[in-house]
DNA sequence: GACATTGGCAGACATCACGTCTTATTGTAA
DNA sequence: TTACAATAAGACGTGATGTCTGCCAATGTC
């Protein structure tokens, strides 16, 4: 049985998170926020994981300026569909309803479930324009 | 940044699947399913698949009867819940709440948005009671 | 009871994912 | 051109994961 790697790893989130807060950077800024005070080993460990997510279509990197700079091609938002539709996938036969019904049956308390109700009739009023 | 392993890896889902449908028993019966006309190399991975399945806690095996018995201790639900949290733990501090509103907002088609809020109806009426 | 057959157990093993680091090359600024 | 920073290519160690071998224990058959 193939192992399935991961869309993007837990050292890779660590990078790609401060690219969601940065917008656009270079692998500098990036190092010496990961690891201040960090070594040259730890610049060459930022740069590799951000060639990783590059080659992954996961960061978009520009290389008209010097240094280069990067920036995410995914949002927080998508990962999360991805990671749900994963989850579903392995799961649920793809299916996203017992998904949803877990956390509206299981994991959510009553606040949550009634912005819930609310986000639904946001959704409806939209809907209806 | 240390790998976080998996709670239940792809080879013990396959297997822990067709507990799920068998209820309880044993490991040649998930060997003959899950490798039809196998050899005794797949019993002995089927064999260390259980193995790992009941050291870390998903599996229980009665030692009473012989052969042993295996039955799943986690239900599909279960292992659902479990993923959704670890999902929200690396994407979202935690909180399930951006994992709902990307269901809902992109994941979902309108039946399943209707049935959704059906489900809503119904928890309201239990609680009602 | 001796034997054949099946199951259990312990551990070896190969491969690959992942995180990290080294080294060489290239570009930039002074 | 010299010094320095960035890029590029790849090596490396560890551990996760899937698989397999070999031996012993239990069971059933004659």
């Amino acid at each position: 049985m193939a192992r399935t790697p991961q869309d993007i790893t837990d050292a890779e989130l660590a990078v790609i998170n401060l690219l969601w807060e940065r917008g656009r950077t270079t692998v500098r800024d990036l190092t010496d926020t990961l690891y201040p005070g960090g070594t040259g080993a730890h610049y060459a460990t930022v740069q590799k994981l951000l060639e990783r997510l590059e080659l992954k279509k996961f960061v978009k990197r520009d290389r008209k300026p010097w240094p280069h700079q990067f920036e995410p091609k995914i949002d927080r938002e998508e990962l999360i569909g991805r990671r749900l539709q994963a989850t579903a996938d392995k799961l649920c036969e793809g299916s996203l309803a017992p998904l949803l019904s877990h956390l509206v049956k299981v994991k959510l308390n009553p606040d949550q479930l009634s912005s819930l109700r609310d986000l639904l009739d946001d959704l409806d009023k939209e809907k209806g324009r």
